[in-house]
RNA sequence: GCCCCUUUAGCUCAGCGGAUAGAGCACCCGCCUUCUAAGCGGUUGGUCGUAGGUUCGAUUCCUACAAGGGGCGCCA
């Protein structure tokens, strides 16, 4: 038998002791030597605090490959780990009906706990173990610019922001953008309203306001007077054109309503580093270059008979031009379809367009640029694009046509681009009964969502949304100051829409939404506040820290909370949903407010030993809460 | 017709091969002269949609079915 490697080690502030990857390490060799090499070490938090600190349930799975019984491997398992050099671990144990437990040793595991929180830096990156990611490059919100930005939109941004924070704590080269569709019919619909049909701007109305209103009115007229929808053909020719007054007319109109949507998505603390226009996308041809890539390829192909006669499609794998199967890229009157523009974006995301934009600085925001046709003052060296991996985060119910720009990616050629295309797809936001009832909706049919609808004007604005979470935060809190209320009540209703896994409709609930106990944003803030107070309390002494010799089981379980941050992210990011820091934090929160209920107050504490000790754990829970907040975008207050 | 998502406690949701299925809300009962009660503890509440199958083991994987939602445009 070979000599058996020393595993781990107390690590380093740059790469801390990794408990569970030591342990696993020494399971998996121990399985080897049995002959179970095959068997994953699968080793988990223990479910309870008698088992242990870390188990596996390797020598149930390896009973089958052994031809023995569970617990007769889990015996022998426990006495070839005990001859390993494993500091960490104090004892192994074996539980029905055939755990392996690791017990570990307090004096080696918490101090190291306890130095890799309070060495939590915003600016370094965490590395958890994980690979690094993959230069990314994350789109997200995506409002179309005729109206002001909605939960169902906020929902978006909330994922889109907060994936890419995940993707960056850990290292990631993340690149955000919010493409804007200037030239699409919703566009067109306010166009005709504000300039053909001179409808008017409210005194104090906000300019996104008042184009969701107008959409909506035009909307109606639509019903009653179907020759406006004349007026819109013209506005949308116009625009595909270019160069003209009516485009000229229009980016103004659009960029005010970006203005707004930057302005609501900012008070959530959500930003971007590039805005990407549709209509720089038409007059800088990417399609026109796309089309030549596809073509060539055979990717797309001229159909001459049949109800495609005329246009250019993309087969379906059978070859068929025809059937569900195959998309249309070029209309029959040559005009491309979203899609097809769509799939030039793609390449170029992933420098495989051979064109780029023009940049420029968007005035009014810092470090943000928008692309441009013309008149480009960025240089060249501020790069975008070019990205290894590209996350878009567009509603599922856009499955179809993302999955379509995917094949085309991989029909040109490029595998390794279409597999790395990734639709984060998320299901709607919908109102619940309650909800509806408020904004006037009919709900006697008993249905158990109604949908939100920008064009009949069924929505909660986002902004209107958190002038109410403010007013409700305001209420409750004594003594904070106006800029803590907001962001806490951001926070909450930033949480409240990440905390949702992807494919859960969120049925959205003012109650829900604006709540301030419980699973809510506001926990988790009052949580790292009361973390905060504790400190200001407990004065410092200086000393170092050593570990009692028995911790209450508080202390152990917000420990091993605090290890298991490393864990949330690293699974967060590998799925790319917040949903999951989401939950770790609640649990995270939960601790400490459980710590802080079944310990006595700190400030009287005799023992010097334990006020140190527990002084530490709390600034260690403290930083890790500051940082999974950070994460998801919601602010860390001190007090409230 | 085909494809995708959902179905877990009264309500809203986690969990998605392993040890007695968890939270929050609501309800009821307690706990503020002690570091923030926006908190904590306790009580009540579940044939994990149905039926098969795979497995030592299934809420978790597979198949069928049911109910609800979404998609399958020469819309964007």
């Amino acid at each position: 038998m070979l000599a058996r490697p020393r595993f781990g080690g107390v690590g380093t502030l740059a790469h801390p002791m990794n408990t569970r990857v030591d342990i696993t390490a020494a399971i998996a060799q121990i399985l080897a030597e049995l002959g179970a090499s095959e068997i994953d070490p699968a080793v988990e938090a223990s479910a309870k605090p008698e088992f242990g600190d870390w188990s596996t349930p390797a020598a149930l799975r390896a009973a089958r490959v052994l031809r023995k019984p569970p617990i007769a491997i889990a015996n022998e398992m426990c006495s070839l780990l005990a001859e390993t050099d494993l500091d960490v671990v104090a004892k192994w144990t074996v539980s029905p009906p055939g755990y392996v437990n690791a017990h570990l040793a307090d004096p080696v595991w918490v101090p190291a706990v306890i130095a890799a929180a309070l060495a939590l830096d915003p600016a370094i990156p965490l590395h958890t173990g994980a690979r690094t990611p993959l230069r990314t490059l994350v789109e997200h919100t995506n409002t179309n610019p005729n109206k002001a930005a909605h939960i169902g939109h906020l929902r978006n941004a909330c994922i889109g922001d907060s994936v890419a924070r995940i993707l960056r704590r850990i290292g990631g080269d993340v690149e955000v953008q919010n493409y804007i569709d200037d030239t699409g019919v919703q566009v067109a619909d306010v166009t005709v309203g504000v300039r053909e049909l001179g409808m008017a701007q409210q005194d104090g109305e906000p300019f996104d306001q008042y184009c969701s209103r107008v959409y909506v009115e035009v909307c109606r007229r639509y019903e009653d007077s179907p020759e406006l929808l004349e007026k819109r053909r013209a506005v949308l020719h116009a625009l595909e054109a270019g160069d003209n007054e009516m485009a000229t007319f229009v980016k103004r109109l659009t960029s005010r309503i970006v203005d707004c949507h930057l302005a609501t998505m900012a008070r959530f603390d959500i930003g971007y580093d590039l805005l990407a226009w549709e209509s720089d996308i038409l007059h800088l041809g990417f399609w026109q270059r796309a089309f030549e890539q596809l073509s060539a390829a055979g990717a797309i192909v001229s159909v001459t008979a049949g109800k495609h006669a005329g246009c250019w499609v993309m087969p379906a794998d059978s070859g068929d031009v025809e059937g569900d199967e195959a998309k249309v890229f070029i209309k029959s009157d040559g005009v491309a379809t979203y899609t097809a523009k769509d799939t030039a974006y793609q390449l170029w995301k992933f420098g495989l367009l051979g064109k780029d934009f023009r940049y420029r600085t968007w005035p009014g925001v810092e470090g943000l640029t928008t692309t441009t046709s013309n008149d480009g003052d960025v240089d060249a060296d501020a790069r975008f694009g070019g990205a290894r991996q590209v996350v878009n985060v567009i509603d599922s119910r856009q499955a179809y046509p993302q999955g379509i720009v995917k094949r085309a990616l991989a029909r040109l050629g490029h595998a390794e681009a279409a597999k790395r295309s990734i639709h984060l797809a998320y299901e709607v936001v919908a109102l619940s009964p309650g909800a509806a009832r408020e904004l006037g909706i009919d709900t006697s049919n008993g249905g158990e969502k109604y949908a939100l609808s920008g064009r009949t004007g069924i929505e909660v604005r986002a902004d209107e949304l958190l002038d109410r979470a403010i007013e409700h935060v305001r209420a409750k809190a004594a003594t904070a100051d106006d800029a803590t209320v907001r962001c806490v009540a951001a926070g909450a209703v930033r949480y409240y829409l990440q905390r949702f896994t992807l494919t859960q409709i969120i049925a959205f609930d003012f109650d829900e939404a604006l709540r301030t106990n419980g699973d809510s944003g506001v926990y988790l803030q009052y949580a790292h506040a009361r973390a905060a107070g504790i400190l200001r309390k407990v004065a410092d002494d200086g000393g170092a820290l050593s570990v009692p010799q028995s911790l209450e089981p508080v202390e152990r379980a917000l420990l091993h909370c605090l290890d298991a941050y490393r864990y949330a992210l690293t699974d967060a990011a590998a799925q790319l949903a917040p949903s999951v820091l989401c939950n770790y934090t609640f649990t995270l929160a939960a601790t400490l407010s459980d710590f802080y209920e079944h310990t006595p107050a700190m400030v009287r504490e005799q023992d010097a030993t334990v006020r140190r000790f527990r002084r530490h754990l709390v600034a260690a829970t403290k930083a890790t809460l500051a940082d999974a907040l950070h994460t998801l975008g919601i602010a860390a207050p001190d007090a409230f």
